[in-house]
DNA sequence: ATAAAACGAACGAACGTTCGATATTGTGTT
DNA sequence: AACACAATATCGAACGTTCGTTCGTTTTAT
């Protein structure tokens, strides 16, 4: 029914190499070291780097010299490729849309009118498959870049205004498509949802795909690979959740 | 069915001052000023300029020159108080453990053994009760001290190991309950979930709750209150969420 | 007038960043 | 193939600033 992760990164041919060939892509302009290759594996480095201690310690807390350190690099020498630290911070930010706009399906669905409710099931079953799609390619892409998301949530909110703006953006646009689709399949199973109830359905979903990378650790250690995860949440949509409001069994 | 907010208030007699009374006695001990009414007026001062501040700008990057102009205190008088900067968070992170302590309604629930299941409707509710009693008091918990909880999701994972402890005892402890009684509503129900999906389950109900409080400000402007998000919450679990596995509507 | 509380200038450590010196690489000429 | 010479890339000592913290002094309350 929904694809698996190795579908997803066959599909959009997702290989290590990859990343750094689109974080090199999209940041090569900024960049004092003009040698492709040289400059794609010191940035691999330095973002590792970064991923690391600031998950240990936090961006804040992490020094530029422990960032030498950690990615055998020197003082001068990363700043030929990040400019400063609120740049770092800025170039991992606006990664995050840039993968989204290269992989995430559009979905041009003809907005359901009250007209075309004719062949219930068909529009109801391709409603739900649409959220579940939306839903499935957001946990494989952090499934991918955990640790861009990571740093992406953890370190929003207390960034630079610049750098703020641009995760909030992307937070929103995620979270508007998800309330788009949660509020379609409630119209086209008839359950017409308040608008509000949807919102916060699609809140819920949101929060529960963060939860796979912010605790991502504690899932493997349970065993619970990303595709069991896809489908207990596949399976939270296709029960109760999208349902009328609160007769209880 | 499961009580309000305003039950909740009343029934543990939650009123504005109880906080700083309460968190007075957990820390009188280490404070230079001995006077408790000047003690417990500038500790409010001190933890709302906290909050605030770290609220906006994070805890790494507040400034102990900033916290003495919000708080309308000097340098100097602050460290009347706080010891030091990291005990200022230790103090707050110690916080929230003591007042579970003071209010969570301790479960002493007969383990349920195969033989009690007779009347298993009884059962079966008692074991729901419990789970949505234990998920209203959480949520209202965090309703009366979101800025506390807030601050203490936000910055355990960066501190000091002997802050990390205390945060994350407290966190496990809470998910610990939150498994068992999930577990106990799907032996109750006879729909026996494996392990791994009633901790699937669990986590995914901890998420939902620790949404609340990050993002109160969006859910209030949705007209969303408190007991609307308890009920929301409480209809999730009455419904889908602790079914068998797998059959789509 | 004595104790309690608040104050803020001053200190050393550590931070982000710069820049002139050094090392490495790539290219054209024997 | 060997060499020389730019061009490119790397380096880390040094700079100015800002941080957490201290402590001798002043203010407030009894």
């Amino acid at each position: 029914m929904n694809l698996s992760f190795a579908d997803f990164k066959l599909h959009h041919q997702l290989s290590e190499s990859k990343v750094w060939d689109w974080f090199y892509q999209l940041h090569h302009a900024k960049l004092e070291v003009k040698n492709p290759a040289i400059a794609k594996q010191k940035l691999k480095r330095i973002m590792q780097a970064t991923f690391k201690l600031s998950h240990d310690k936090g961006f804040a807390l992490m020094t530029l010299r422990d960032l030498a350190r950690q990615s055998d690099l020197s003082l001068g020498g990363i700043y030929s490729y990040i400019g400063s630290k609120e740049q770092l911070a800025l170039m991992i930010h606006q990664f995050l849309p840039f993968v989204f706009s290269k992989t995430l399906t559009r979905h041009p669905e003809q907005p359901l009118s009250q007209s075309n409710l004719a062949k219930e099931n068909c529009v109801a079953e391709r409603a739900r498959a649409a959220l579940i799609t939306f839903i499935c390619e957001h946990l494989y892409l952090s499934e991918w870049l955990t640790p861009w998301f990571f740093f992406a949530f953890m370190e929003a909110k207390y960034s630079s205004p610049k750098i703020r703006k641009v995760a909030l953006e992307n937070e929103s646009t995620t979270q508007q498509v998800l309330f788009e689709r949660v509020a379609n399949v409630s119209i086209a199973s008839h359950h017409e949802l308040s608008q509000q109830s949807a919102l916060l359905v699609a809140m819920n979903i949101k929060s529960l795909l963060q939860s796979w990378y912010l605790k991502r650790p504690i899932y493997h250690k349970q065993k619970v690979t990303v595709d069991d995860y896809a489908n207990h949440l596949a399976q939270l949509i296709n029960r109760g959740i999208i349902d009328g409001n609160g007769q209880s069994k």
